[in-house]
RNA sequence: GGGCGCAUAGCUCAGUCGGUUCAGAGCAUCUGCCUUACAAGCAGAGGGUCGGCGGUUCGAAUCCGUCUGCGCCCACCA
């Protein structure tokens, strides 16, 4: 773009580098000698849009690969995206309702048909998306979890685990989603406290005939509608209250069907009424009771969460209309004691919201206990370390309390479960069904193909992500019998660094490196960063209702995306949720617009071969050569430990205070002058080193500033340019630097108080105790007239300042207001005086010189001496003061 | 119900081994400046009983206990 430009335009420029890094594959990687440095992208949802919290992530994903591309390592980020079967399937099944489909209507294959056609259309659209984030994914290795490869490895790994005896099939209660239509995992049941109604209920005690008679006992439930579906009433057998029911039956209210009393120490005698009604079908600890006590299963509710014929009444109501309406019969039977209000957990479907419906159904399974041991050895170790390590403890809890995991949907859009069923309902598992065939005519040669019938059912789509950090890299899939080696899995795996959310720590990140040791026997990565959920600044979850999250491209639209990125790292720690606030982008575009003017003034500099660099220049790149050296070691510092705000801090004060308001303020020659060779090279060279500092943060600018600032070669990027290396620097030199800056500063807010314009020199006298040679940057920066270093300030006017111990001293021509200097100095020698009576306290405490450590007790020695020094030198300006007077 | 975590400036957060003049940063605020890179900027300034109480220690924002207020995860008391 226009370098005279006032401000910068990130729409001119952003597009072009994308394109640009695009053309010449600098994404791209095939395995070489270098060290690999590997991210796999955690997979959007293919159907999905930008959101805030992906921004977040990939931006940190985006930071991490490009410094390790600059680092010199053989960077490679796959991206992808997931099939995630039952948000995609319900999104296709509502867009063909709209169209006046129903999916009942409709066969699998052309289900699929549709489903294919909307992931074609919609698919992706967020991996272009992240385009403009900047994102420097390796294109040419994109994924989807459905790619038939993908697939052919996730039946595959079915099979395997199949053979080895970890999958079974099983009758069990799960968690029915009736919305759905499917199973869903108990990962994918969210529980929240909902109100409801606790409904007391008699239940009449039978004669013996069937009849009632006028004793009852009260049962309380939240669930009426079930009542139908009772095998038993259910007492504490040490409940004394209720001994004079043993061996009697009850009446169901409304159906009159006669039910035994059972007892089992399941009961909790204090809560509800100490009565449970026991009912098999619908609830899971019933179903538990009723395998001890051999009750039968009633079931009465359908897959859509209507009941059914068995429940004799209210046939197919929906199980919430039919609590009301029950609630309303039992009491115009005169069955309702009371009901009170109650409120419990109810299990929620993570995709659907619909309330789950424990179910009695047949699932497939998964066996955990061995892979959740190992998985909890691998974070126990440290071979993987979760960042924050809070964690942890998170991690162990799941691992050491997994069940069994139901991998079984009722779905249509995802990996079909391999399993073919003979005629005589046994079945076979195999990856094909040639193989099935085969398997079959094993157990009956007459069988053919059109006798076996395969399983309905797909598999859960994590069952699939779980192998992604190995799929994308070989599909094929060590532990398959006839797997090869394959380079890029050799090359690429483990991954080194994994940022997702810690709301997938179970779902994904455990099951990964379940599926990591038993194929690789190595965990899939290194490190796992989890990040936080963006919320607005109110703190509220981003949702569509509230309407309050940005529209990522939006932003970009407005501040660029570079100024996104930063606004997205300035507030984010690990861990900890994100309060997103627009200004923090704001802030963003203004440290672009500082760039871009730091960049103006310097490429503007007129440059003059002959000069030799002056007194201050030298001081000045001394100074900047060791600040920077300093920074960079701070910022490898905070990357080795995932502080990336840290590390952006660190270096967005480096560029914007030392850079530009110090160093660059020095090194500018005066008005119309020009600025010698060797300190305008020294210039560019720190330029540069700045901006590679910047670029994984803020790789657009820094890409289009690193081509301006010097020539450079049609191939040439930034991306590939080497981080500054970590170089050994002089501390001594930054501090003497920094009482330079406090004297500037003193100078400069006396010039405030005493209403001076800035620029009219000022003599300045300091007394000993100063490093000497950074007069010139005082002199330069404070605008000050002649410093000079003394022993004694002598009859003139002026106030003075501290620097450390070293006194400062500013003439002033007009008059002091002696009182009000006065009052300033004794504030300040009392203070000290305060100050060194803590410290003396301290030093007394024979407990404390006996105790701490020698370094300690030096440094309250040296506290002890500046002290002294500075209550002197008070005290001496106090006197002289007074003499004035 | 069980477990984990958090509480530091108006806001968002650092504070690494208990010890450096340790009480910090960014943003916001206030004051003065349209100074020839940048007003999306420059210069300067103010602002905190480190949630409460108790304990350990020569020494506590930091360790322990407890209370209060939040957050998260797990969970089959109907």
């Amino acid at each position: 773009m226009d370098t005279q430009a006032k401000h910068y335009d990130p729409s001119k420029v952003e597009d072009k580098w994308y394109a640009y890094w695009l053309q010449h594959k600098f994404f791209h990687s095939e395995p070489d000698n270098r060290p690999a440095y590997t991210i796999v992208i955690p997979p959007p949802n293919v159907t999905g849009i930008l959101h805030m919290g992906h921004v977040l992530n990939n931006t940190l994903n985006d930071v991490l690969i490009r410094k390790a591309r600059m680092d010199g390592k053989n960077a490679c980020w796959v991206p992808g995206t997931d099939h995630a079967s039952i948000a995609t399937e319900s999104k296709v099944v509502a867009k063909l309702k709209a169209e006046g489909i129903s999916k009942e209507d409709l066969t699998r294959e052309e289900f699929l048909k549709h489903a294919w056609e909307w992931k074609e259309k919609h698919g992706g659209i967020i991996l272009s998306q992240l385009r403009k984030l900047g994102a420097s994914c390796d294109w040419d290795r994109t994924k989807f979890t459905m790619d038939p490869d993908l697939s052919e490895a996730v039946i595959n790994t079915f099979v395997y685990f199949y053979k080895k005896g970890y999958i079974y099939k099983g009758v069990r209660m799960v968690n029915w989603d009736p919305e759905g239509l499917t199973a869903v995992s108990d990962e994918e049941v969210i529980h929240r406290d909902t109100p409801s109604k606790f409904y007391h209920m008699r239940y009449f005690i039978s004669d013996g005939k069937g009849n009632a008679t006028d004793k009852y006992i009260i049962v309380a439930t939240t669930r009426p509608e079930t009542i139908m579906a009772d095998a038993a009433v259910c007492i504490n057998p040490a409940d004394e209250r209720y001994h004079w029911l043993k061996g009697k039956k009850v009446l169901i209210p409304l159906i009159n069907k006669e039910i035994p009393i059972i007892e089992d120490s399941y009961v909790e005698m204090d809560f509800g009424t100490g009565c449970l009604k026991v009912t098999p079908a619908h609830d899971v600890n019933d179903y538990e009771i009723g395998l001890r006590h051999h009750l039968p299963v009633i079931d009465i509710i359908d897959d859509h969460g209507r009941l059914t014929a068995d429940a004799q009444i209210l046939v197919g109501e929906d199980r919430f209309v039919a609590r009301k309406k029950i609630a309303k019969m039992l009491e115009e039977a005169g069955n309702l004691e009371k009901t009170v209000d109650y409120t419990s957990p109810i299990g929620y479907s993570e995709r659907t919201n619909a309330v789950i419906e424990p179910k009695l159904s047949a699932q497939w399974f998964l066996k955990m206990d061995a892979l959740a041991k190992d998985a909890l050895e691998s974070v126990e170790s440290g071979k993987v370390k979760l960042i924050p390590d809070k964690y942890r403890n998170t991690y162990k809890h799941w691992m050491e309390n997994v069940r069994d995991w139901c991998i079984s949907r009722q779905l249509w859009w995802g990996q079909r479960i391999p399993a073919w069923y003979l005629p005589d309902g046994s079945f076979v598992v195999e990856a094909t069904p040639e193989a099935a065939l085969k398997a079959a005519q094993a157990i009956n040669p007459a069988l053919k193909m059109e006798d076996l019938r395969q399983d309905e059912d797909v598999l859960d789509t994590w069952f699939s992500s779980w192998l992604w950090p190995i799929s994308v890299f070989d599909p094929e899939m060590p532990g398959h019998p006839e797997h090869k080696p394959n380079a890029d899995l050799a090359s690429y795996y483990p991954t080194n660094d994994l940022v997702t959310g810690p709301d997938i720590i179970f779902f994904w990140v455990a099951r990964m490196i379940m599926a990591g040791n038993e194929f690789m026997k190595e965990e899939p990565f290194h490190n796992v960063y989890f990040t936080g959920i963006v919320r607005d600044k109110l703190g509220r979850k981003m949702s569509k209702t509230l309407g309050n999250s940005p529209d990522p491209l939006d932003l970009i639209a407005k501040y660029g995306a570079d100024a996104v990125r930063l606004g997205m790292l300035l507030c984010s720690s690990a861990g900890n949720d994100i309060l997103y606030d627009e200004a923090q982008v704001e802030q963003g575009r203004n440290f672009c617009g500082k760039i871009w003017n730091s960049y103006r003034l310097v490429s503007g500099f007129k440059v003059d071969a002959s000069l030799q660099p002056s007194e201050v220049n030298k001081v000045a790149v001394k100074w900047f050569q060791n600040k920077l050296a300093q920074a960079v070691e701070t910022v490898e510092d905070h990357y080795a430990k995932f502080r990336i705000s840290d590390a952006l801090m660190t270096i967005y004060k480096l560029f914007w205070d030392d850079y530009c308001s110090w160093y660059l303020e020095l090194v500018k020659p005066a008005f119309g002058a020009a600025i010698d060779a060797e300190t305008y090279e020294r210039t560019l060279g720190f330029f540069e080193d700045l901006l590679k500092l910047i670029h994984p943060v803020m790789p657009f600018i820094t890409e289009e500033l690193w081509h301006a600032i010097r020539p450079r070669g049609a191939q040439e990027t930034i991306m590939t340019a080497r981080t500054p290396a970590v170089q050994p620097y002089d501390p001594a030199c930054i501090d003497a630097f920094e009482m330079a800056k406090e004297t500037v500063i003193g100078i400069r807010a006396t010039r405030n108080q005493k209403n001076l314009p800035p620029k009219e020199p000022v003599e300045i006298r300091i007394k000993t105790g100063y490093p000497e040679e950074m007069a010139p940057v005082v002199a330069k920066l404070a605008c000050t007239g002649d410093i000079r270093f003394v022993s004694d300030f002598g009859e003139d006017n002026g106030v003075s300042f501290l620097v450390r111990t070293a006194e400062v001293f500013v003439v002033l021509s007009g008059l002091v207001d002696v009182a009000q200097e006065l009052a300033k100095l004794e504030e300040q020698l009392q203070y000290q005086e305060d100050f060194l009576a803590r410290v003396r306290a301290k030093l007394a405490n024979e407990n404390f010189v006996a105790h701490a450590p020698e370094k300690v007790v030096a440094t309250e020695r040296k506290k002890e001496a500046d002290s002294l020094a500075k209550i002197e030198s008070f005290r001496a300006q106090i006197k002289s003061l007074k003499e004035q007077q």
